[in-house]
RNA sequence: GGGCAGAUGGCCGAGCGGUUAAAGGCGACAGACUGUAAAUCUGUUCUCUCACGAGUACGCAGGUUCGAACCCUGCUCUGCCCA
């Protein structure tokens, strides 16, 4: 725990301020402050789009702040319009327990909770502020002071309003009901500043101005910047979609794969975004990349560092072992000589096989799931992209049998060029 | 309650009686080139089939026709405007 830490200079040389309001940083330098991020319960896990506002609070942590992490059982229900094109559909009471519960065992990871830290991490669900709200309580107290007018003016709304889809009443209220989450923590809590994404920077206004307006004093907000990609895609989205934090989701194999694949461009930002490695050693990092690219040292560390920082060190030992096997050499040899442990542990996909043997690669690939199915099996290996113990398959005909078998088990599949998966015979 | 517009493949968006498994774009996957990069070029992209081929599909349900995504009827949903 470093209180030397100036959190604005550090979110400004890591990339990660976008913008903030007057007087932040003055006011952060002169006392040790309360402030908070919200979280979206729409899935049972955080993905890697999340890791970015988790940042902010361990570095406001770091800089010997109190992190509050806010989950919006309240706010869940009803769907934030923000970068948003659709009206959204809500969620039922049930699954949003039970995302609620998944993510605030995430976030147990990375923030330390300890209660002895005078500056320790707090958890709350606005619903536990919310439900016992009545209507007419909230139109009062909370919508008397802001108009419409106000609220219009929001990019967030007036997007909508321009669109041909139209925005609901409820999906118009959000920013009320976030800005009272603020004013809430505020007043509870004695929190006066809420980070997040640029794109809730409307929301987290209306929060500060509601606060002023019923008359808690000042508070700030400030925003980082949406996580973008070099090549214009969305950020954190593989051919799998999301990738998740939990592993069962997104296995660490997988989630190594991804940050290692980053772009030169991207790499040399993310790096800093994602991980808490110090300038010096960033810039030394950066600076050995551009002379020799090839070597790919910044996406190595970058891999290395956010899976450690998610999945521990441990995990990410029998994933740097898989790794090397598997590409930097004798992938075929490695698996003869690895023991089905670090096989296992590293995440890598294992699929087991127990159908009809000896078999059609093409039936195999299907069975085994490897892909959904035969057509598919086919067109990829007619296009060249199948490869059984790295040996391209080129003829749909081709049988496999028990002299292909690895270690008596195992076969290796590649698709593409870093797509792996393990079949496993069950015999 | 009244008027208008619309609903097409993962998305956007053409089609408006046969040659439409449905143009084009995006996305995605693969190949070549590379550094497990980016950019570029090429191929694939409803399901099943080695293939010939077959089966499903254009909001839902019926109908007219030799033949319908396209025409008719009813319904559902969405948006806009009026009361």
């Amino acid at each position: 725990m470093n209180s030397e830490i100036n959190l604005i200079n550090e979110l400004r040389w890591r990339g990660m301020l976008q913008d903030c309001m007057p007087g932040t940083e003055e006011w952060l330098n002169k006392e040790k402050i309360t402030g908070y991020v919200g979280f979206d319960p729409t899935s049972d896990s955080l993905h890697i789009g999340s890791l970015v506002p988790i940042l902010l609070l361990v570095h406001l942590q770091r800089a010997g702040h109190r992190p509050v992490a806010l989950v919006g059982g309240a706010t869940g229900m009803v769907g934030d319009p923000s970068g948003k094109s659709e009206e959204r559909n809500l969620l039922d009471e049930a699954t949003l327990q039970q995302n609620l519960e998944g993510i605030r065992q995430q976030l147990a990871r990375f923030l330390d909770f300890s209660s002895e830290q005078p500056n320790g991490a707090l958890l709350v669900n606005n619903y536990d502020w919310f439900k016992g709200m009545e209507f007419l309580t909230f139109i009062r107290d909370v919508g008397k002071h802001i108009t419409v007018n106000y609220m219009m003016a929001k990019d967030s709304v007036k997007k909508r309003l321009d669109s041909e889809q139209g925005m609901s009443f409820t999906e118009f209220t959000y920013q009320l009901v976030q800005g009272y989450d603020f004013y809430w923590l505020c007043t509870h809590h004695n929190c006066r500043l809420q980070m997040g994404g640029s794109d809730q920077w409307g929301n987290m206004v209306t929060g500060t101005e509601l606060i002023r307006k019923k008359g808690a004093g000042d508070a700030y907000a400030l925003t980082c910047p949406l996580i973008t990609k070099a090549d214009g895609g969305k950020f954190g989205k593989t051919e799998k979609g999301n990738v998740w934090l939990d592993p069962a989701k997104t296995s660490p194999y997988q989630f190594y794969q991804f940050w290692l694949n980053a772009a030169d461009e991207d790499a040399e930002k993310w790096i800093k975004i994602f991980t808490l490695l110090p300038e010096s050693d960033i810039t030394t990092l950066i600076e050995s990349h551009r002379q020799q690219p090839e070597a790919r040292a910044l996406q190595q560390r970058l891999a290395l560092e956010v899976t450690a920082f998610v999945h521990g060190k441990e995990v990410l030992e029998s994933i740097l072992e898989t790794t090397r096997g598997f590409f930097g050499g004798d992938a075929v040899n490695f698996i003869q000589n690895t023991s089905p442990d670090v096989l296992e542990k590293s995440g890598l996909p294992t699929l087991p096989y127990a159908g009809e043997w000896p078999v059609n690669v093409v039936s195999l690939l299907a069975a085994a799931g490897v892909l959904p199915s035969k057509g598919e099996a086919k067109k990829l290996i007619q296009g060249g992209g199948v490869s059984i113990n790295e040996k391209k398959v080129t003829d749909i005909q081709t049988m496999i049998g028990d002299a292909d078998l690895l270690n008596h088990q195992y076969l290796l599949v590649r698709r593409g060029k870093k797509h792996l998966d393990l079949i496993v015979r069950q015999s």
